[in-house]
DNA sequence: ATAGTTTGCGTAAACGTTTTCACTTACAAT
DNA sequence: ATTGTAAGTGAAAACGTTTACGCAAACTAT
């Protein structure tokens, strides 16, 4: 309604008959000023609708007070709902250092093209720092291009070629946890469903399972449901004995699962079956899905506060680890 | 590595010997320049990592291309996947329209405090526009804010005394569709479980079910897990003649068919269930879950397309309502 | 009373761009 | 040759703040 042009801080304080740079005292906690005057050009300011013109102001401080998140988007079509819940955590720890976010979904599977985009973005710098999740492609390429950039940054997740800066999850040590389990559990036949690339959590449910170790079985499975129903079917062929499974998360586990079921294979009764990463929707299942639980929250709040030291101490920090839990549920 | 501060266009002017404004216009596409000169400048602009500074450019032009995403976030221990798709949806459409995304998850509860920060970070305006989703209590009072402020904005559901820029769910054809799906495959005693603030999935549940309408059983739900087990519960009580449900959300669906299985009820014998808002996982669940979808990625399309519109239009556009599908799984 | 300190405020110079305006030069039309 | 038009460039004025510096007034300590 009020289609006036919004009032400057000069024409402001002519109003009030008072110096420009009184008025901008009186929003900032830095130059002196006495109180009195402070309140009145504050209550002043509500009147006239008087507030500050966030570019200039961003101009003279050098800072915009945002902080980017790249991650890597799957498609529409099969969303990541793992970034939900490190969104949140990252927003809500962001907000008590008073910083905005600004996200940035990009492809797992980003062009040349696409990637001197977001590079582009990284280097024109609308921000103090940014924190990139691992996963995609072209992951490490952001990273490289803000540490050419000089742009303070963090990494969430393990990233190959980055050793600092980063929040790392204790995969292995989960992976573990899930091996002991079934090895108390006495099961016998073990099996590890997940790509070929995530090495710890094959290691880790190795040593989990222990003397039995050699025995376990690997199968190849992508990240998507499609890829757990496969697996299941795959192993019956080759490995009909087995009782037992982790998989690399938790949609591949429901995938899975729902593929057993289909062919009337009880679970946990004939398998045992544990996921990784619990997702939120995960414990919803019939039956609901035991896991390896990331604390994602956690992971979100711990990134800002890496990046938040890089950019106060100007230099990288070491990385930090964020342990795993087993949850247990129906599915084990 | 390079601590060097980063050149400004009036060094990097002086070192090729050219004036501010040239170097200046080889990077914008407005005045007049030969196309010799720009080559040499964008040459040179790589060799010495000369790159416009973005607080200063967004100060003249008035703007940082940045779009602000307002949602409620229930809390972390229960994010709203829901949101990941709309987001996925509206970052795509601005990245076409080359902007930038901004994220505000916001309490569903906020207290007045709360409410005060967020209409803060509106007025400040260190963006082009808003998009609200709607849901949480203090939602209008944001959109208010934006109005007051002048500041285009486009909401996403429905919002009340909001006519204007808003992109609906055609929530009531929705649930037409699924109470005629229940008439005609024979179903005798409906239920709808839901908030009651819902009255529109009610109203078309109704006209869907047609004649016998009268007799429709509704069922209080809120939008948890837990909501939906107690709704079978006491529908249990109170009905045990009940047939088939329409949920008013998928997790309430989800949390309705698990307390029914426990109980040895079966779905979709005893009972058809459908839900509301079709999140992916739905279709992973045990008996995968029928549901009334909401294109959510179009969803997120069609506010930015509403969003640019008011922009630049610089008055309030009519609102847009996208249509709901009913999708068939095993649950009913 | 006097010198020294503190307090409150104003002037003016940054901050790093974009853009208007005016000025050359080049070229086309007479 | 002369005028008119267009193209390319530069000087300087915005854009709306913050802040260094300077100065007067008001305290404090002698």
């Amino acid at each position: 309604m009020t289609n006036r042009k919004k009032i400057t801080i000069k024409e402001f304080a002519e109003k009030l008959g008072v110096s420009i740079a009184t008025v901008s005292r009186a929003f900032s906690d830095k130059g002196r000023i006495s109180e009195k005057t402070r309140q009145e050009i504050i209550a002043k300011a509500r009147e006239y609708g008087y507030r500050a013109n966030i570019h200039a102001r961003n101009l003279t401080s050098r800072s915009n007070n945002t902080i980017a998140l790249l991650f890597p988007a799957i498609s529409h079509e099969e969303p990541d709902y793992f970034i939900t819940e490190i969104m949140l955590g990252i927003n809500e720890t962001l907000t008590k250092y008073r910083k905005i976010l600004q996200v940035h979904p990009f492809p797992l599977d980003a062009s040349e093209q696409e990637l001197e985009l977001y590079k582009d973005y990284i280097l024109n710098g609308s921000f103090e720092g940014i924190i990139v999740v691992a996963g995609a492609r072209g992951s490490n390429h952001l990273v490289s291009a803000a540490q050419s950039g000089n742009i303070p940054y963090a990494v969430i997740g393990h990233m190959s070629g980055v050793n600092e800066n980063s929040v790392l999850f204790d995969n292995e040590y989960g992976a573990f946890l899930a091996g002991k389990y079934f090895k108390d559990t006495g099961r016998q036949h073990p099996a590890y469903v997940g790509g070929h690339l995530d090495k710890r959590k094959k290691l880790g449910f190795q040593e989990g399972f222990g003397a039995n170790a050699n025995k376990i079985i690997f199968a190849e499975g992508g990240n998507s449901f499609r890829h757990g129903g496969m697996a299941l079917e795959n192993l019956q062929k080759t490995h009909p004995e087995v009782d037992c499974v982790l998989c690399a998360n938790d949609v591949l586990a429901i995938g899975f699962i729902k593929a057993a079921l289909t062919r009337n294979i009880k679970v946990p009764r004939d398998i045992a079956v544990i996921g990784f990463d619990d997702i939120k929707p995960s414990r919803y299942y019939t039956p609901a899905l035991s896991s390896v639980s990331l604390k994602l929250f956690e992971l979100g709040e711990c990134a800002v506060k890496i990046l938040m030291q890089v950019i106060k101490e100007e230099k990288p920090v070491n990385s930090e680890t964020i342990e795993c839990d087993l949850i247990l549920r129906q599915s084990s």
